[in-house]
DNA sequence: GCAAAGGTACGACGACTGTCGTACAATCAC
DNA sequence: GTGATTGTACGACAGTCGTCGTACCTTTGC
């Protein structure tokens, strides 16, 4: 009946962005691993398309954190949730942030930390 | 001279710093705070300079954190611990990352940091 | 000697974090 | 319809975080 199919997920809008909650979301290996990985393809990703070393729980975790922080954007699909990087609205907000940080942990023994 | 008060401070080699400490030392407001105030001026900050809205106790917690996370370099003199941010070893190990979250903390002066 | 000033060390506290497992909901394929 | 797939919700757990207060140390100054 009145089930809600398309139920809007919550996101910052832009000017609602807090460095803080960026800095602290990428401070995690698992969710720089993420955004990493969105920032390289340039289209959606399904959450499940991520090889990450936890759970299905943990994944909803980390991706929850991030919608939070404002740096990604999911859309429901079906079963399937994408994900898109708020690159824009980053770059608006924090002009070059997105892509210092991502040069940084490019080098993997720069991303290292304690994912294992 | 029987005092070794030259360097009983321990601090992370250049190669040692990792990008998830210093986002995550970075992403606390008071932290932020004193990188930013580090930034600004170009010498040595003692540590009370600072006007901190936490005890002292917690601003000793801060700056080890920091100092840990390879952010800021600590040297005794006297009674007071002179601070300095460790400008080029963050440069070299992660380029423009400094001055990129200093400029999205709304610090004007961090941009040029680095360039004169 | 004594006291003040600048900081650290330690223990404590509540709050949050990352992780998991299980249970559940929604959609797709048959 | 049934079952598989994709992901969420909830509760639990140990570990870390930021904060504080008190005690303590080292240097400075009298």
């Amino acid at each position: 009946m009145s089930i809600h199919a398309s139920e809007p997920i919550a996101h910052p809008l832009r000017d609602e962005l807090e460095l803080s909650a960026v800095l602290h979301a990428l401070s995690d290996p698992v969710r720089l691993m993420i955004v990493a990985e969105l920032a390289k393809g340039d289209g959606e990703c399904t959450c499940g398309s991520f090889a990450l070393p936890v759970t299905k729980s943990t994944c909803t975790h980390h991706f929850k954190v991030l919608r939070d922080a404002g740096l990604i954007q999911q859309r429901q699909q079906g079963t399937t949730r994408l994900n898109t990087l708020r690159r824009d609205d980053l770059e608006s907000r924090f002009p070059g942030l997105l892509a210092t940080i991502l040069a940084a942990a490019g080098d993997p023994a720069a991303v290292v930390a304690h994912a294992g």
